[in-house]
DNA sequence: TTGAAAGCGGTACCAT
DNA sequence: ATGGTACCGCTTTCAA
């Protein structure tokens, strides 16, 4: 059907490993030769077939992204199109390319990642959750085959993961209502079988220790994570007989329902109860009022876990490497109470 | 490295040919054979190479997606997200698998689609854009390459697409909000070169036009495609003489703006001013008031779009396909004026 | 520096 | 029904 490179060596008088040495840009070739060939290429517009090279290469130069089933949270918030476009830059500036798969169930999602390695059509594979998927991360550990987990997990010293220091940004949040002379704390999350809410569980009662606030189980409500789900909770913790005065939300979009349960209750934000919401996402800067929020930097989770993988796939380097994206604070109206109001 | 058709083939004392038989499912064989081959399979362990399946048959499997770059419109809601769960589930299900492909800009855009199809990495391709990217999908036309593009395009006969009707999406939206009794309505949206764009506005002016309502120019407000663009082109409107009683607003990020901007007027929604959105983000029924939004089914172009290129790939049948997604008007408090109020 | 030839791991046609 | 073999398009070793 198209060029190939025999094409190419016979119209430029040449044999075909003297044109794949070209495109190798192999050294060992005469200047001339060089020039004549590529001149040849360009006039019979040929591009050399990937798939044969990556027969021949036995590489692909493809990784593999594994997106969890719709029912995760990876989905709700604008987390994929971000952690995406990182991979995507990382992948295309290091000339790979990029295959995404997922499934409808975990079942699905096991299978389709197998037959993505054992088909061998991907040298390596980025795991988008950070859920307790022991099956299949304990198959590509067996396997010995290449791969990376955004969102840290268990198993974390024998495998790469890239994730944020959730407890430490959990820390942050809830040391930062703290000094807004906060004691009356909640905590607002989804189930703690993801790694990332756990842990800024975590953060969020160190912090309490730190500043010896005891920690109240009334202050504490897991629901769906979903706006709804964080309306429930926080009616919830309206309904106690003693109310926080702050809330540290895991996610924005439950903030979200947050804030639309205390102003249905007639309480204002901040004044009554002030909100710390997490990921920072778009709408967080534009809600009544902003939301405060943890940035989480999306898209840095994603390039890095592509650098990751790639630099392991090109280097025999066999350690497995660790990579912790820094979060920052982003201070808005919804929990400020003490003075420089102005500023904002 | 791994077990070969060759290994499979001495271990069961039959010929590669055989197993390539067994693995195609060839009828002319005997059960026997058949048997005694899966058998050895499952023993070591095998799995076809799927890189030398594809050069032997000159097919990869793979289906494209193109992703524009950061700065256009699908990166702003979960549009990308749903659009490639669509794609992935209607890929899996038909035994494909999903390259997907960006640039940080137009040119590198370009490019790398190129290189998909001159490289021969992928069968087909996806584009998730309606802008007029004459450049790619000229050469796309030139080279033959399959292709559908999710969103319509000027050069609609010739070319697979999957849409919305988004001109009846428009008048829709107009329509309900001529029979909640408004005479002076807004549009807000973002440029023109958005095909999209211009079909709501279109849809919009027939509404009007149909009820006999003159259109003013002074009620048209375009800016950035973002929730600052929806508020600075409501502070627009709101500065004229005359102010609308209500706005159709193209999406429904910009809607979150426009309404930051009524209220911060003092207005109320909707007894003001009454507001319609496009896209129906999952926002949009938290909001405060809910708002009405024209629903678009993303997840649907993503599944249409991908039936229609992988038809394509398979039968030989050139024709090519135009799907209309229908939409559905989601009506909730933003936009209702008269009766009825009790039941939202 | 260049060419010939043997793979890479399958598929498919031609015999038998 | 099965085996032998020539590809698919490119890479790489070995010789010259």
């Amino acid at each position: 059907m198209s060029v190939t490179i025999k094409d190419v060596a016979k119209a430029a008088g040449v044999a075909a490993s003297t044109v794949s040495r070209v495109i190798a840009d192999n050294p060992r070739i005469s200047q001339k030769t060089k020039e004549k060939v590529l001149q040849v290429m360009k006039e019979m517009d040929f591009y050399p077939n990937a798939i044969a090279r990556s027969l021949a290469n036995r590489s692909t130069k493809t990784i593999g992204v594994i997106m969890p089933h719709s029912s995760e949270q990876v989905f709700v918030n604008p987390f994929f199109t971000e952690v995406m476009r990182g991979i995507g830059m990382s992948a295309m500036k290091r000339g790979y390319n990029v295959l995404f798969s997922t499934g409808s169930d975990i079942e699905e999602e096991y299978r389709s990642t197998s037959k993505l390695v054992n088909e061998q059509r991907v040298d390596g594979l980025i795991l988008l959750t950070s859920r307790i998927k022991d099956k299949t991360i304990d198959e590509l550990i067996k396997k010995k085959f290449p791969f990376v987990v955004v969102g840290k997990h268990p198993k974390l010293e024998n495998i790469n993961w890239v994730d944020n220091n959730n407890q430490e940004a959990g820390y942050t949040a809830t040391e930062h209502l703290i000094k807004q002379g906060h004691k009356s704390i909640g905590f607002i999350g989804g189930e703690f079988t993801y790694v990332f809410m756990g842990e800024r569980f975590k953060g969020y009662k160190k912090a309490l220790d730190s500043f010896s606030i005891e920690f109240s189980k009334e202050f504490l409500a897991l629901e769906e994570f979903l706006e709804e789900g964080g309306y429930r909770a926080m009616k919830k913790l309206l309904s106690n007989k003693k109310r926080p005065t702050a809330v540290v939300v895991a996610d924005d979009l439950m903030a979200f329902g947050v804030m639309r349960a205390i102003k249905e209750e007639g309480l204002r934000i901040p004044q009554d109860i002030s909100v710390v919401g997490f990921n920072d996402t778009p709408l967080a800067s534009y809600v009544d009022p902003p939301l405060t929020s943890v940035e989480i930097f999306v898209f840095d989770l994603g390039y890095n876990a592509s650098e990751v993988l790639i630099n392991q796939l090109e280097q025999e380097d066999d350690q497995k490497k660790h990579i912790i994206v820094p979060t920052r604070l982003k201070i808005r109206k919804s929990s400020i109470t003490v003075r420089r109001q102005k500023k904002l």
